[in-house]
DNA sequence: CCCCCCTGACTGACTAGTCAGTTGTTAATG
DNA sequence: CATTAACAACTGACTAGTCAGTCAGGGGGG
């Protein structure tokens, strides 16, 4: 009984962060208003002040969610050992193949994270931080890869990392919250191909391949 | 006497501009109020609704004369004969290194054009169409390049803009807008050295060089 | 006297957050 | 077994603050 009681709750809090994320990514974080969430959960609006202290905390789970949800997809990326430069190619390409998915079965979570919230500066902060992580880990990456003499060692992995952020960044955006935007060219890909285009790009860049 | 009067109001109107342009970028769009920008402008906000039909008209304003000089900057970039691929790189690297100045002498201008304003969807729809002009410029360049026999023709255009564009993007986020994202790396690099790491990048990877 | 530029107090809509009260369930007590 | 208490989950009308946009009026040049 008790259980049941709890596990409602669960579910209240859910339905309300679910939906949240949805109407934050659709419509933006200022245009969401308390009483469009309440009102498509059918709950009253003291109920989203039950479970959430304030608009702003409700955001804040919901980047912190994403945040460990996104750093559990790339932590599986980190380079071990040697490899040859097919491999290391393969294994960029299986990466962004996972956060590719990730970003296809969470696309309002991910829209939230790319494109910011653009919300109180605490929301800004988190969202900050998320992304910083991420690219410290691509970084890390590149890192290895030179230790290991896979890539020579002029490559600057700071920079090398940044840009490679943003292309996932960019390629997500165009992909998943942009219809329409880059002819649709980009939109039909599915998550192998587009994979595959970025990781060849990483290394062999305009003129590779 | 007249000419003066016209001088003046023209003076107020972009006074309000510059400052709008500045608050915007420095606070987002909507925590900045239009007695924000009157009171740095020093008018009453009457003035203001003289000059502007309402908020979101400022908004379109200054995206379109952003749009205005950015299109000016990258039009010069176009590709018209053959080079060889030192002189290409040259070229991109030129081209980088222009986009990165005015984005640093246009600095307001350029957050509000990238972050995104997260305002009405018609103040969306004029950044993104300002993008994508962007975008549309690189691809053209990229195209005739392939034409020229200086690139495979099994690149792909449309991505290979898309994934240039990105880079830009975020080279120019990191470096302009977040201080203290990125560990301070890409802050300290001049026009010059981003220009070059990205135009080595775009033609080399991570492999090249 | 008109018109351009400007004033600033005011209004009205909007919305995050509150609160007094309701319901239903479990637990303790006599 | 009835009674009481306690509590968690929920309700929705209400408040208080915010802010885009208005308007009646004022000066000064032509």
């Amino acid at each position: 009984m008790k259980e049941q009681c709890i596990k409602e709750s669960r579910n209240r809090k859910n339905e309300l962060l679910t939906i949240a994320i949805k109407l934050f990514a659709e419509k933006g974080y200022h245009k969401t208003k308390i009483s469009d969430i309440v009102k498509e959960a059918e709950v009253s609006q003291g109920t989203f002040y039950w479970y959430f202290k304030s608009k702003e905390a409700i955001a804040l789970e919901i980047i912190q969610e994403g945040q460990h949800k996104l750093t559990g997809v790339i932590s599986q990326g980190y380079r071990r050992e040697f490899a040859t430069t097919q491999d290391a190619v393969k294994a960029s390409e299986k990466l962004f193949f996972e956060i590719f998915t990730f970003a296809e079965e969470n696309r309002f979570l991910m829209e939230l994270l790319l494109k910011g919230l653009e919300g109180e500066s605490s929301i800004v902060l988190a969202i900050n931080e998320t992304k910083f992580k991420l690219e410290r880990a691509f970084q890390k990456n590149i890192e290895r890869a030179m230790q290991l003499q896979m890539l020579s060692n002029s490559n600057n992995a700071h920079m090398s990392a940044a840009l490679l952020m943003s292309m996932i960044e960019g390629i997500i955006a165009r992909w998943l919250f942009y219809p329409s935007f880059s002819d649709e060219f980009i939109l039909q890909q599915s998550p192998e191909k587009l994979a595959k285009e970025v990781a060849t790009f990483e290394f062999y860049g305009l003129l590779g391949n």
